[in-house]
DNA sequence: TTATCTGCAAACATTTTGCAGCGAG
DNA sequence: CTCGCTGCAAAATGTTTGCAGATAA
């Protein structure tokens, strides 16, 4: 393991929202790190391929990331206005999904349940 | 409605396929429509705002359009051999997503379903 | 020393925008 | 004539790659 690659996954350790690699990249700079854009990418990529982190596209086409607890396959629920972002667990989901494919004749392979919302806090907030 | 839109949804009215701009672009240069990228990109983009059309983004951070059939929400189950996709309704995830997002304190604003696999013709081949 | 990691700059791919010319009304 | 549509070229954006120097084993 790298040393940048400790640093993102140690950065991503202590936060429980989404984020882009720029704003990774920019928020490591601000704290003193020092470390390239390039090199944020490397690391994610590199941490997404080990498991260590889950990746998200973007209405927007950015690729977001965030460390997770759960071992297990999961879906997102985020806010769009804070960021803050929760694991929901859905067996009753992967099972439809598997149904469904089966009833169209296909085989499944890979499917995304992306939820997004306000949370408790941001509600009210315009 | 312009020249370019009509074009353009016009060919996505024969197809059951999602495709990219420049797909869509290139496709048509090719049976001698004139008509410049940034025109169809434009035309996508009033199309989908229209919702004559709809949107998916690929894994590879492309945004890929289909028209739809169906007035109604739906979700896709896509081909990522060939190419082929087709509407799955699922009233029981709506509620689902609704209710996962109250229990966590959100209100859900939008959800994404996607579901990717080979379809029947292409189970088999490589 | 030798192999790997790093960061810069340049390359890339997709999408958006500025602008001059064209064409429909 | 006027206004909006069109298409080119240029810009913007997000990401990847080549490479020389730094770093670690």
């Amino acid at each position: 393991m790298t040393r940048v690659e400790r640093l993102v996954g140690d950065f991503l350790r202590g936060r429980d929202q989404f984020a882009s690699a720029q704003q990774i990249h920019a928020l490591l700079r601000e704290q003193g790190e020092r470390a390239g854009l390039s090199s944020v990418y490397r690391a994610l990529r590199a941490l997404e391929q080990a498991g260590e982190v889950d990746a998200l596209a973007n209405e927007a086409g950015e690729t977001l990331f965030r460390r997770c607890a759960a071992d297990q396959h999961h879906h997102h629920l985020r806010c769009t206005r804070c960021g803050v972002s929760v694991d929901v667990a859905a067996p009753a989901v992967e099972r439809w999904a598997e149904r469904a494919a089966r009833e169209a004749g296909f085989t499944l392979d890979h499917h995304t349940v992306e939820l997004s919302g306000r949370c408790g806090k941001c509600a009210r907030v315009p």
